[in-house]
DNA sequence: CAGTGAGCGAGCTTCCGCTTGACTT
């Protein structure tokens, strides 16, 4: 015992290793980071050339007593944090609060947890890579000091406790960015003609298929020109090409694939991803889930080949190995598989199960032959006329991967080139049964989703995989952007129909652009992006985070000083901040709409003290101005003059109920009914204020009185104010506006007035 | 619990990247 003391980051990790090495190996886990910048002004003394003052957080002083016992009995301890920055700077804080001895401190790194990656690290440390722990150095004091001196500029100029930093502002960008495009958005139409056709083979048998016009006209009287033209045109088969296809299965998860898979499969939220995954891989079910790497051990890789022969037979079986493409990657672990790839399923949650599951499909998967096609692309000649008809058609020749997994894209699928074709032959006339126009309009870049941003943040090299689910929480706790459903626009588009020689037209009306689970930025989110565009421009460049880890990777090379490169950074920045700090003026996103009809008046929009407002009549008129909240979903950028001078109407009687009236208003907890003085939420999402009519309001009346009911396990005579009541964690205890919990070995159902008064003096 | 919008002004807030628990009214 104490021989040896080998540290690594995770406890799970410490576990599995434990199982490959004797009992000479003591293995113990730092969880993480032992160390950190003081929290106490900047932590960095800039005087003496960016010196970082690190202390030990509270919470890890436990850990670092045991280590510190630990080491001090071993008699070799190897450092065995992660083959990354972060890792070579937790193995020097680690050998500096241990004050370990040289002599007897080893470096060692593994990418995958098997015996042998760890029996060839053991005969192969080497010492700390200084270089890469002052990278790692200067990537935690560049962050810092933008963070912290950023986020005061905020403080004094918008309002209190909102943040900036190299990371959350520019993902905040990204969302601000894209929310203007769309609302800038000028969709274009143009008519898709499209026709189904009957062809005839030499037995008289008859098919049809769909074909597509190579051209779409952007006016109506063009498209209609074209199909009175086919109305009575002679249509010949000219090219049919067949050529074979193949599609290659998709690598195995990163962190970043795994939670945008888990989004549009599962419709799991990033961090629920992340949480369900940490479940499994505490329960020793998958590797590691935070890694940018798709890298595969070749233990796991011929576990694949072995479990896709047996069950499918070898032909479906090609070992392949990924290489990553990712900006940025620092590949300490492997990709993201199950640990023992011959478990088809597993005893879990069902939650646990799904997940495990697609984990499972998308690594086999990437270990299977390529789907092969044989793809047919048709022309079909107008008589007469340059433009042609297209058609093409896909026929699975051998499903190889597919047979167990296939990426989910985001786009629409094109409806074309699905299925099969008749067998058409050049030369073969066929006729069209009917010929329709319709009219299409260009969309614009969808609105991000919690996944897809995560993919564009990895794609700008921004942010790493154990931070995304964070970056996500912490800008809508900072309410610089929201999750939220929207209703769609309802859009009216034309159809020209010729069937029998004959054209119709109609109009029909869609629903388009329905947000669901959307990420919105809020008005006080576009005001700070904004604030912090004009005044820190370079630091919100989307590629300003790739530019500094250039710079880091010299530092990593030994080729710069980190201290040089941060005073290069922080001089020019430090100014700006004092600058901007003294002479900018608050920012309050003012915008005039127009006057109002009544009084004249000026009404104007701005982020006043208590959020995004409307304003009639100016701070000096001889009458106060009035003011209006904006509702949920309303932007200063976007709001009309209509839309804002209708918020005026609130507070306002919708109704009676029950002999009483029913008021509708907006409060400090949103939009609420108010009837016989008891207060009602409208339902998010559903109801508008402004609009909501009587019925919709006793209806939540009613269901609101029902909820009541339904919460109430039980009711006790002895004293009406006591409760037992169904909760989020099951039944508890109210009495007198508080909660009690019950305890554990309690039976909810048949506790009586006693116990529960037991219960409440007890807690108190 | 169901607005407010203002000229006195304490002391607080904040970054990114490694890691897990503890425990919910």
């Amino acid at each position: 015992m104490g021989e040896n003391l080998v540290i690594v980051e995770s406890p799970a990790k410490a576990r599995t290793i434990g199982n490959f090495l004797g009992k000479d190996y003591l293995i113990k886990s730092s969880y993480g980071h032992i160390r950190d910048l003081s929290k106490e002004n900047l932590g960095i003394n800039i005087q003496k050339n960016f010196t970082p003052e690190y202390v030990i957080p509270e919470d890890k002083k436990q850990v670092v007593r045991e280590l510190k016992k630990a080491s001090s009995d071993a008699r070799i301890i190897w450092l065995a944090s992660d083959e990354d920055r972060e890792g070579e700077a937790i193995a020097w804080h680690l050998s500096e609060v241990l004050d370990l001895d040289p002599e007897k401190t080893r470096r060692i790194v593994f990418h995958e947890i098997t015996k042998d990656a760890i029996d060839y690290a053991i005969k192969n440390p080497r010492s700390i890579n200084n270089n890469l722990v002052n990278a790692q150095q200067a990537r935690r004091v560049l962050d810092r000091l933008v963070g912290f001196e950023l986020s005061p500029v905020l403080w004094k100029k918008v309002r209190p406790a909102l943040s900036a930093g190299r990371v959350q502002s520019v993902a905040v960008k990204l969302i601000v960015d894209r929310e203007r495009a769309i609302n800038a958005f000028q969709p274009e139409s143009s008519y898709r003609i499209i026709g189904i056709f009957i062809h005839t083979d030499p037995d008289g048998q008859q098919s049809a298929f769909r074909a597509e016009l190579s051209v779409r006209p952007e006016k109506k009287e063009e498209a209609r020109k074209i199909l009175e033209y086919c109305s009575d045109a002679i249509f010949t088969v000219t090219d049919v090409i067949s050529k074979p296809a193949r599609k290659s299965p998709a690598p195995p998860f990163t962190t970043s694939t795994l939670q945008q898979e888990a989004s549009r499969r599962l419709g799991f939220s990033v961090a629920q991803t992340m949480s369900i995954a940490q479940k499994l891989y505490e329960n020793g079910r998958i590797t590691y889930m935070r890694t940018d790497s798709v890298n595969l051990s070749k233990t796991a890789l011929a576990a694949a080949k072995q479990v896709i022969s047996e069950e499918w037979g070898e032909y479906y079986s090609k070992t392949r190995n990924f290489k990553t493409k990712t900006k940025g990657a620092q590949e300490a672990h492997e990709a993201i598989r199950p640990t023992y790839i011959e478990n088809r399923s597993i005893t879990a949650t069902r939650n646990e199960q799904r997940l495990y599951d697609l984990i499972w499909k998308r690594m086999i998967s990437s270990q299977m032959s390529e789907a092969l096609f044989e793809k047919t692309t048709v022309k079909i000649d107008i008589s007469g006329r340059n433009e042609q008809f297209l058609a093409s058609g896909e026929v699975l020749k051998f499903d190889g991967f597919l047979k167990v997994y296939s990426e989910t894209v985001d786009s629409e699928t094109d409806e074309n080139g699905k299925g099969l074709l008749p067998p058409l032959k050049t030369g073969d006339k066929v006729i069209p049964e009917n010929i329709d126009a319709i009219q299409k309009f260009t969309n614009p870049s969808p609105r991000y989703t919690e996944a897809s941003l995560v993919k564009k943040l990895e794609e700008l090299g921004i942010g790493r995989p154990s931070t995304y689910a964070p970056i996500i929480s912490t800008i809508q706790k900072r309410e610089y952007i929201v999750k939220q459903d929207r209703p769609g626009k309802k859009y009216t588009y034309i159809i020209l129909s010729l069937t029998g020689g004959e054209i119709s037209e109609e109009s029909k009306t869609e629903t388009y652009g329905a947000e669901k689970n959307k990420l919105f930025p809020t008005d006080i989110g576009m005001l700070v992006n904004d604030f912090l565009v004009e005044h820190f421009t370079e630091i919100l460049e989307y590629n300003f985070t790739a530019d500094v880890e250039k710079e880091f990777d010299k530092i990593a090379a030994g080729n710069i000083e980190w201290t040089q490169m941060i005073e290069k950074f922080y001089k020019p920045f430090h100014e700006r901040v004092q600058r901007t700090t003294k002479v900018s003026k608050k920012p309050t996103g003012e915008r005039i709409l127009g006057n109002d009809p009544q009084s004249g008046k000026t009404v104007s929009v701005k982020i006043g003290k208590f959020g995004p407002m409307v304003q009639i009549g100016n701070a000096g008129d001889t009458d106060k101005p009035r003011f209006a909240s904006l509702l949920k979903g309303q932007s200063i950028e976007t709001i009309s003059l209509e839309e804002a001078l209708a918020l005026f109407k609130l507070p306002r009687k919708v109704g009676e109920f029950e002999g009483s009236e029913i008021i509708v208003g907006v409060g400090k907890f949103g939009p609420y009914i108010r009837h016989k003085s008891v207060f009602y939420s409208l339902r998010r999402n559903q109801d508008d204020p402004l609009t909501i009519e009587n019925q919709a309001a006793i209806e939540i009346i009613k269901a609101k009185r029902d909820q009541i009911q339904n919460k109430t396990i039980r009711k006790y005579t002895e004293d009406p104010d006591l409760q037992i009541l169904k909760g989020r964690w099951g039944p508890y205890i109210r009495y007198n506006k508080q909660n009690y919990k019950i305890p554990k070995g309690i039976d909810p159902d048949s506790i009586d007035y006693e116990a529960c008064m037991r219960i409440i003096s007890k807690k108190k």
